[in-house]
RNA sequence: GGUCCGGUAGUUCAGCUGGUUAGAACGCCUGCCUGUCACGCAGGAGGUCGCGAGUUCGAAUCUCGUCCGGAUCGCCA
């Protein structure tokens, strides 16, 4: 039988002293010191101490078959502990419950891991009792944050007259972009839907039915590969508007940070953020999405370099490539085996050719590692470029472009993070805006949209469109909060015929771009209003906000790196008659995998 | 698909220039203990050193292959 609580484990107080009450929780830790029995008893609000004396006799030798994990209830009395006795550490230390009875619900094996915060389990035993992994005190934290993540979300949406619409979560697979994760359909033999990689159509076509402001809380898809900022299943903030601009759409955005950030961490932002255009961001920090905690913009030094007696300079220069170059404050005086390792691990990580660097400090003065091929005064112009000071350590890498500025780029995260140079209590928000419209791929010899093919063309731009695309800015930011990004959006096409010319540049000819997105050319023949949106990703900005650096943290049920989930070992293999309902043979090769296995 | 790191007790790890019976901490079990809160003390159980070959008198240790996990590049409109 249940008892029925009358408070949780972190309610009681000195205030409640000499009340009767009904506790229910799991046995944390259990100290038997013979006489008297202490048992830490978890709920997720917190710890309450419960005791059992001996001369409670029957009781006290059923708490001695109390194991760690044992489900429980208790009825007891509150008593204040003694001076000497109480523990700050826990907002019930004031206080603990004499226990009068006892009831054990479930008892427990012992766990594969201990029920502990920040304990090092590797990922794959975690993964595998994810429940009892979600049971540890730091994860489930994290899930609280998430959840007021979501009612604060829902309540400023609600407050500015967005509507909350929901999207099929069966759609039409889209050509552009990831790969999209497939449903066999069984009443249509060999066709497919897809799984939304975000609602994009749907929410453009809302605003043509004349919604306005929308916004979703919603699951997306992607089957491309893992990474620790990246599952194949993840949740987005969507967001559309009709009738608005750039600058709405970033106040929208700014006012919804303000007051997550308020409701879930308590922390005040000042809004209006920091813009940077694209190449800007590029250019100074080597990324579209920069860490701007901290400094370290990078120095150019091709123009000083250009026509210097050393040829790695000279010729990257000549070929169109770039000799960048980061000041790190007071590493003047690195050793030589630490630069040896870190140049080994900057080529490995990055792919840079080598690592290039000038030493000042008091000892040698001004020391460049190939100061035997450069003047003096080009090694003094590139420290005054650097604007580094005695005690600094400037760090080169050449190289052609724009491979150098990621490198760089890199490397200076690798230099802030092994430095402690970033403020892990900040928060700094950034917009990135100004993206090229589309980039050239190589492989297969046409442009791709860098956002996707419904963002707008800068207007300024737009006679470029044909002879000059990759010369086109779009209407597209990203939002970036210390160097994730964590959101993305664009003023959308919503002129029929600019869409189509867009379809053209992008190699999709009039046929196929009827068959994929016919609906939504359809539509704006109806009357479409000029519209733009963005979408958050909860998942990262959770993480973020939790101070985790893997999304697994924030997610209750996550993938590992190939996709699976190892707690219920999916994907798994199906019966033949399900394939057979759905259409599908299997190739050979999947066939006999799937016979290995059995 | 590439690169890098890892796989030894339930957990986290040490051992790796080959050599006695593979160790530590935590956890677990038993006993003692009435003020613990990382309880303490005494004792104990627990190992396919991921798997398979090879080298060797001898392999956790060296070589090759393979599987698994993670990070990362490609990929992610």
């Amino acid at each position: 039988m249940t008892w029925k609580r009358s408070h949780h484990c972190s309610e009681l107080t000195t205030e409640n002293t000499g009340e009767e009450v009904i506790l229910n929780g799991w046995v944390a830790t259990r100290r038997d010191l013979g006489g008297v029995i202490f048992i830490d008893l978890r709920d997720r609000y917190g710890i309450t101490q419960i005791v059992f004396y001996e001369t409670d006799k029957n009781l006290h030798k059923k708490a001695e078959q109390l194991r760690t994990e044992y489900v429980i209830g208790i009825k007891g009395v509150v008593e204040k502990r003694g001076e000497e006795n109480i523990n700050d550490e826990l907002t019930t230390g004031g206080i603990e419950v004499r226990v009068t009875d006892l009831e054990i619900y479930s008892e427990a094996e012992t766990t594969p891991f201990e029920i502990k915060e920040g304990i090092p389990t590797n990922e794959e035993t975690r993964l595998k009792y994810r429940y009892l992994d979600l049971r540890r005190p730091d994860i489930q934290e994290n899930m609280v944050v998430r959840s007021d993540f979501y009612q604060s979300t829902r309540a400023y949406f609600h407050n500015n007259e967005f509507l909350e619409v929901e999207t099929p979560v069966l759609m039409k697979s889209t050509p552009e972009g990831a790969r999209d994760y497939l449903v066999p359909s069984r009443v249509s033999p060999g066709k497919f839907f897809a799984l939304p990689q975000s609602p994009q159509t749907y929410k453009q076509l809302l605003m043509v039915s004349g919604f306005d402001r929308y916004f979703q809380i919603v699951k997306c898809f992607r089957d491309e590969d893992l990474r620790a900022d990246r599952q194949p299943e993840f949740t987005q903030i969507d967001v559309e508007m009709s009738f608005v601009d750039e600058d709405d759409i970033m106040e929208m955005t700014e006012g919804l940070m303000q007051k997550l950030l308020k409701d879930t961490v308590d922390e005040e932002v000042t809004a209006p953020f920091n813009r940077m255009t694209y190449k800007e961001a590029m250019e100074t920090y080597g990324t579209d999405k920069p860490d701007t905690r901290f400094g370290l913009e990078f120095a150019d030094f091709s123009e000083l370099v250009k026509d210097s007696e050393f040829n790695i300079f000279s010729s990257t220069v000549e070929k169109g490539g770039a000799v960048l170059g980061i000041t790190v404050p007071g590493q003047g005086d690195m050793g030589r085996g630490v630069i040896d390792r870190l140049t080994e691990r900057v080529q490995n990580e990055t792919g840079a050719a080598g690592l290039i660097y000038i030493k000042l400090n008091e000892d040698d003065g001004v020391k460049c590692s190939v100061e035997k091929f450069l003047k003096d005064e080009t090694v003094d112009a590139m420290v005054d470029e650097a604007d580094a000071d005695m005690g600094d350590l400037v760090l080169i890498l050449a190289g052609a472009s724009p491979d150098v500025y990621k490198q760089l780029g890199q490397l200076r995260l690798m230099m802030g993070e092994e430095y402690n140079l970033i403020d892990e209590d900040a928060y700094e928000f950034l917009w990135v805006t100004d993206f090229p419209l589309v980039e050239y791929s190589k492989e297969e010899h046409r442009y791709h949209a860098l956002h996707h093919p419904f963002t707008a063309p800068h207007p300024e731009d737009l006679e470029e469109l044909d002879d000059n695309p990759e010369e086109v800015r779009s209407r597209g930011y990203d939002l970036v909060l210390n160097g994730y990004e964590i959101g993305g959006g664009s003023i959308r096409i919503h002129d029929r015929e600019l869409q189509t010319q867009m379809f053209e540049l992008l190699g999709i000819d009039k046929e196929e771009a009827q068959k994929r997105f016919g609906f939504l050319l359809e539509a704006f023949r109806y009357g479409a209003p000029p519209h733009g949106g963005i979408a958050f990703g909860v998942d990262r900005i959770v993480m973020i906000l939790t101070g985790g650096t893997s999304l697994r943290d924030v997610i209750a049920f996550p993938k590992n790196q190939k996709a699976q989930s190892l707690m219920d070992n999916s994907p798994d293999y199906v019966d033949k008659e399900q394939l057979d309902d759905l259409h599908i043979n299997l190739k050979e090769y999947a066939k006999e995998e799937q016979q290995e296995q059995e």
